[in-house]
DNA sequence: GTCTATAAAGTGATAGAC
DNA sequence: GTCTATCACTTTATAGAC
């Protein structure tokens, strides 16, 4: 192969880490011992430095929870227990500290909206995507078009807000009070 | 007095700061800079550091926004108007570059929340206090003690959420959608 | 109450050897 | 592809003068 994994390895530390601390809050240093990746080969693989190595994580990001929401969905034929599904799966990681994966792309987003337009706009389109996951189920559900673009963006908006006040609360009960007002949200 | 202006000025730089720039993106430097308070008076004013000045600044956004709150309940019968009328005024900022206020408490508590158990606490505390003030309203109004519980922990996620998306969105379409879908969530 | 000076460590980034 | 060394800068925090 072109790359050998260092990349890899690279990437995958820093998403994991800018997900938990933050762009300011995590250095490069921390990322290169945690990755485990020879020293030197930062600069090699993200010449665009630590903006474009955050640019990168939101994909990974992005990509990660894209297919988790799909997955939910594509198991129920209700959209409301597919998101149900959904939310029961982020509410897990508050059980256990060690499991606990932060606020994915919320976090860098709240950071870097209003200091990198390409950071803002790779964390933009995160959002975007899993809408349009949301708003194609509902669609098929028998939504209206209208109905269904709102609703996918409340849904992006409660789940966001839920994992920030479950960090907050060191407990699940944000998730589990939102999966159980989501049948309600929808009835229309 | 005791104390001159210069801890309100160093607190009220700060309070601003923390919540457009987060814990880590924001220097002592910058602080005092932006204060025009003595240099030499922040270790005086603040012997806690840096953490002390953020959880100050937590309980500064906390008392401002739940003033915000209030006065909007207030205004309605209906507890789903006030809420509107929040929404409302939130989403103003998105009109104007210039005066967007950032996430308040949220960005500080997802940095944090894992990182300084005082910081965490009193970010919780912030979140609590406005649950209180939505939960008293709809309890008044004729819901049950637990819908209200509920009902006030999702719009207290929704709210924090759509500043979010909005804040990455550049626009206040999200913070809209959520407006409109706020009799539905507490019709029950 | 406020000042300067400075310590001690960390930051992102670059150059040049291998 | 990876290394080390280093630059230039910023960070939080402290000590001691005034």
């Amino acid at each position: 192969m072109s790359y050998g994994d260092s990349r890899e390895k690279i990437l995958s530390a820093a998403t994991r880490l800018f997900q938990l601390q933050g762009y300011y809050g995590t250095g490069l240093n921390q990322i290169i011992k945690e990755s485990g990746a020879p020293k030197g080969s930062l600069y090699y693989h993200f010449p665009g430095g630590k903006e474009q190595l955050a640019i990168e994580a939101v994909n990974e990001m992005k990509e990660y929870i894209r297919q988790k929401i799909a997955d939910c969905m594509e198991g129920y034929a209700d959209p409301a227990e597919g998101i149900q599904a959904f939310l029961k799966e982020l509410s897990c990681q508050f059980s256990c500290t060690e499991d606990i994966e932060g606020l994915p792309v919320g976090l860098l987003a709240a950071e870097t909206s209003l200091k990198s337009e390409p950071l803002r706009e790779a964390c933009h389109e995160a959002y975007k995507e899993w809408a349009s996951v949301y708003e194609e189920k509902l669609v098929q559900a028998g939504c209206s078009e209208e109905h269904a673009k709102e609703a996918s963006t409340v849904i992006n908006a409660m789940i966001e807000g839920g994992i920030l006040l479950s960090l907050t609360a060191k407990n699940s009960t944000p998730l589990l009070y939102i999966s159980s007002c989501i049948p309600d949200l929808l009835k229309r």
